[in-house]
DNA sequence: CTACCGTGACTTACTAAGTACGGCTGCGCA
DNA sequence: TGCGCAGCCGTACTTAGTAAGTCACGGTAG
């Protein structure tokens, strides 16, 4: 405690002065530094104690613009959600959703640990909320009927929220990755797993290869099949 | 405790009396109970403790067969993996496939915990290793180049995987749809969210919706796709 | 100027969970 | 018969979430 007890703070409560007397400590911050902390150091190292240390403050002051720890993962799952890019409703629907899709990919690969969450929490937040809406109207305004928005809506979602799901799940950053392939390839290479061998060695580790380059082969799969299915097209 | 303090289990040790004296905790007995405790009760639920009292043993006893809490949850990640059913290499590969997708999906929505988890856990246990080659060699028996297997692989799964993500992530269970669709819809009705508000009265909420129709279209895209790529076809 | 009161931060302490450490017991083998 | 080891248990330490009560400050009414 270096701020002294409680006179440090006290003199303005405004003024940010040179050694950070620390900002009023609001929900906005709170939920700002702990998407810091888990991208930084993963959501285990989460903990509301992790978190008040680094507002500067004692963890049970949390509580005073939080509900709680569930409160937290519900905010900062609707703070990733916010960071994606809407489709404009109006415009060109393919290139739209292509540029969503995008966007949602690249800002859950920044987050990673936001993916197990989406599943598990359920009362979405209000960017979710406006994010599913302007997907659908994007693709009511582009003509698919409602049936047909659901099944381009799901399907497109599950394709990103897959993708990113085993993008999470690769054990691996790029510059990594040569050496730790080898070290799996390795694990098999008594042949058990001729294909994944095969797949490993001939493919995967070759220079050049980008797993992300499967999300464009992906979207655009989907993207033409759901233009096959518009009525006017 | 009724059993007494621990005579009652020291009689024999390997007879399956009538008030069940226990078999001797295998690992894999382990596993099994740790299942069905994150089936019935969630994944939060699943602890040391909780799995020790249904297996009539001390927690500490669970360690003499599983490394720790990170080695059951690997373990049960495999588990599930191992109740999908694994593709025929040499058959129809589009209905192989096909198959294989049914039944993840089944899976994962009868373990929906497992689909956070399948993140998470970067190391793959033997049961999975199996999975992916089983699917790897379908594909590429039926005529795919090893770079469109890649392609095709990444599809599948994501969209596996990201169905499981959704379904799992739908707060209600078949029964119990229309009341909380409605309570979901009272929250916008408020109007900022027409085109939800449109799919979830005219479409979702009616009866015979059934969000699992979702899979098998996005199934039938994909297995088109894959289909139009193949160079024999 | 003083009494009052609401706000926000702090202190303490309880509970649940993972697990390190060491002890006890019964069975197989020499 | 005795010895070692596998398997189980008891105790206790550590971290995490959070309930409950307290304190300091600033604004406002009298």
């Amino acid at each position: 405690m270096v701020h002294g007890t409680s006179a440090g703070a006290g003199t303005g409560g405004a003024t940010p002065g040179p050694a950070g007397p620390r900002a009023p400590l609001t929900r906005e911050r709170v939920l700002a530094r702990a998407v810091a902390i888990a991208d930084e150091q993963g959501l285990a190292a989460l903990t509301m104690r992790s978190l008040a240390q680094a507002l500067d403050v004692k963890p049970m002051s949390l509580y005073h613009h939080v509900a709680g720890k569930d409160a937290i993962l519900d905010g900062i799952v609707d703070v990733v959600f916010g960071e994606m890019e809407l489709p404009e409703p109006g415009g060109d629907w393919r290139a739209e959703l292509a540029r969503r899709a995008r966007s949602a990919r690249s800002v859950l690969r920044r987050h990673p640990w936001a993916v197990p969450l989406l599943e598990s929490r359920a009362v979405p937040g209000p960017a979710n909320l406006r994010h599913h809406e302007a997907v659908l109207a994007t693709l009511r305004d582009a003509g698919f009927s409602v049936p047909m928005t659901a099944h381009a809506y799901a399907l497109l979602d599950a394709f990103v929220y897959g993708f990113a799901v085993q993008e999470a799940a690769l054990p691996f950053d790029a510059g990594s990755a040569p050496q730790v392939a080898e070290a799996i390839a390795a694990q098999f290479s008594s042949g058990d797993f001729p294909r994944m061998t095969e797949l490993a060695v001939e493919h995967v580790m070759q220079p050049g290869y980008d797993f992300g380059d499967e999300f464009e082969y992906g979207l655009g799969v989907i993207l033409d099949a759901l233009a096959a299915s518009l009525p006017g097209d």
